[in-house]
DNA sequence: GTAATTCCTAGAGGTTTAGTATGAATTGCA
DNA sequence: TGCAATTCATACTAAACCTCTAGGAATTAC
């Protein structure tokens, strides 16, 4: 059980975002060179972000993207939602219920329900203006 | 971000196991036709537990699987910590720390760290006593 | 000695992940 | 007007991982 590095990167990326949108729209090639991460890889994570509108994007010369609300009104849930999809660690608390012949009524469907629920609330008690807040420390590039 | 089908079937194996070794040992071929999963399969899950020290093997005609320890003294979090390896979010969580040059002092390690506790503390907090506790609700396949 | 069982290793097949590549559309600015 | 910087969209590949199967050796009750 782990993370997958789109949710590392995409994490690092808002922050990045978080950190210097302050001088207008910030382009992608900016963030690539500030963290390391290649345009490409960027700009797929990206999409899914502007997707779920944590990010919004102004095309063109001079453009890149801003924080689609406050870094306070912004999770590292909805970061790691938007990212990897919810988490669902089994069928059945997903879209296909069906398969399961006792739907919501079994005790391994409660425990992982509860697990679901445990992850979220801590992911969506860290905002990332409170990540933004420490900027000589993101710098390194393993997280 | 999901947890593997190897946790789901080994903490049903668990389960099950609780819930029929008053017998004496339980072997697979037993777990194999309640719990619809192939024999050669539940070998392989079986191992890790027995090498976590979660199962104790009887070996021969008539052997098979105890708990190690008594259903109250294990979690959900010790099978699923046996069977996926501990939820290392990041590189820097695990063993690899050489990689990052911030080693535990960057705020988006904090937040890794903080998720694994998370997690750890509530699988920690259901025990397979409490799982095992409702046998007809067991029955289904998917969790 | 035979049958039931655990134990060990290898690997096939599928899926997912991580990252690259190519190019089109948009827009500020000289 | 045209160029350069940028977002947007899609396709692809190589590697890793996951799920499950397979074959057979070791152990032990009866």
């Amino acid at each position: 059980m782990k993370t997958s590095s789109k949710a590392r990167y995409s994490l690092r990326l808002v922050i990045d975002i978080a950190q210097n949108e302050s001088n207008g729209p910030v382009p992608l090639s900016e963030v690539s060179r500030r963290q390391g991460i290649s345009l490409k890889y960027l700009e797929q994570l990206v999409m899914a972000l502007t997707k779920a509108k944590l990010l919004k994007s102004v095309r063109g010369q001079q453009g890149g993207y801003l924080l689609a609300r406050s870094a306070e009104q912004i999770t590292a849930g909805d970061i790691m939602r938007s990212s990897e999809g919810s988490f669902n660690p089994v069928a059945c608390l997903a879209g296909d219920a069906d398969d399961c012949p006792n739907q919501g009524s079994c005790s391994s469907s409660t425990f992982w329900a509860g697990m679901r629920r445990a992850i979220d609330d801590y992911a969506d008690s860290v905002t990332i203006a409170t990540l933004a807040h420490e900027p000589d420390l993101m710098l390194e590039r393993s997280c």
